[in-house]
DNA sequence: TGTACATCAGTGAACGCGCGTTCACTGATGTAC
DNA sequence: TGTACATCAGTGAACGCGCGTTCACTGATGTAC
């Protein structure tokens, strides 16, 4: 069968989202090709027309997962109060709903072990997401010299993904919101 | 060949501790078990006379884990001054030597959102595991009532686990370091 | 306008590989007589 | 004290399975004549 011109782009992206969802999800293994060619609606062995290999689509739907968190959190401080939208950044991250659907969420809240364990040249092309992740929140962020806000940077996103992490390993939600609830708290009276 | 009285359980241990090791370096799929019989300096074989399956080790190895850990972090509270214990876990758990050495660390820190994709039933075991380390912990957080150092352990905990996520994701030991020092020196003067 | 051919996204069988697991076997030593 | 047998931690070949990857093939449509 024939496609019409845009047709293959239309189904690399497509691959692109659901890759990126189920590795958020499930895991650097979850991201299956099987799987995510199944999930597209197609088949294994068309995902080499798109794909040179498994660790280029791991590269491409990481990037796509980045870009994805960053784009919710944009739009969630662009539409905060002027002032406050560093304060509705960390309310947004430590939701509920976020600890419940990690395959919409931050990559790093969701991976970050399995990435550190990657060799070298696929590691510097993820810090290098990292970098840009970072680039897209400072100008939200507190402080007043670049220097502080590269700092609160780092603070405010390890405690948040380190609170993510440790309530999504929890089994019941009264218990993941505690902990949720308590690094929020505490970061909202921090700066 | 006959073994002496013991040697089945040193066998055992030597197993359990090469296991946990390789969990924290290399993740789940690190601690494969012809691996870790090989560590052992055992064929595959044998392993089904020590354990009934891959998911009994599991188990067995991560409790191994948070036992070493706590055990690490007790053993540097107890040599502190006394009312510093807490300021000493934090400098210890955001050391250079803890963020080099994934193998002998918080098996949190390097397992989180793995251990959160597990079956319902491992995860119960799991977060049992968690809450013997939160009350190994307890008794060095800051804060009077028990309800303030179970919260101080949270919020503390949390951060320490994010910034060491986040660091073994960096490549060179400065930008490494650096995320480190920002979350211990924000902890130090947060309570 | 009709016909032959080229295009190319997608198909599905096949491959080698490492995994967890099983099982008949080994062989040094303890035990029964 | 000497001999036959039982024990059992450990061995290594074999299994089925899912993985990433390859490749000959399909077939609807665009293009050349």
């Amino acid at each position: 069968m024939r496609y019409r011109a845009d047709h293959k782009a239309v189904t690399h992206q497509k691959i692109l989202k659901d890759a990126s969802r189920r590795l958020r999800a499930e895991g650097l293994a979850g991201a299956a090709v099987s799987a995510v060619m199944r999930d597209a609606g197609l088949t294994h062995g068309g995902f080499y027309k798109h794909f040179g290999s498994k660790d280029e689509l791991l590269i491409a739907s990481l990037s796509e997962a980045f870009r994805d968190m960053a784009d919710r959190l944009v739009r969630t401080a662009e539409h905060s109060r002027p002032g406050t939208a560093w304060k509705e950044i960390i309310k947004a991250y430590l939701s509920p709903e976020h600890c419940n659907h990690p395959e919409f969420g931050c990559p790093v809240a969701a991976l970050a072990p399995e990435l550190a364990r990657i060799d070298m040249v696929t590691k510097a092309r993820i810090s290098a997401e990292l970098r840009e992740y970072e680039s897209r929140m400072l100008r939200f962020m507190p402080g007043r010299r670049l220097a502080d806000k590269q700092r609160n940077f780092s603070v405010i996103f390890s405690a948040m993904i380190g609170a993510l992490a440790i309530a999504r390993l929890l089994p019941d939600q009264a218990a993941r919101t505690k902990v949720l609830e308590s690094t929020r708290d505490f970061l909202l009276r921090g700066f």
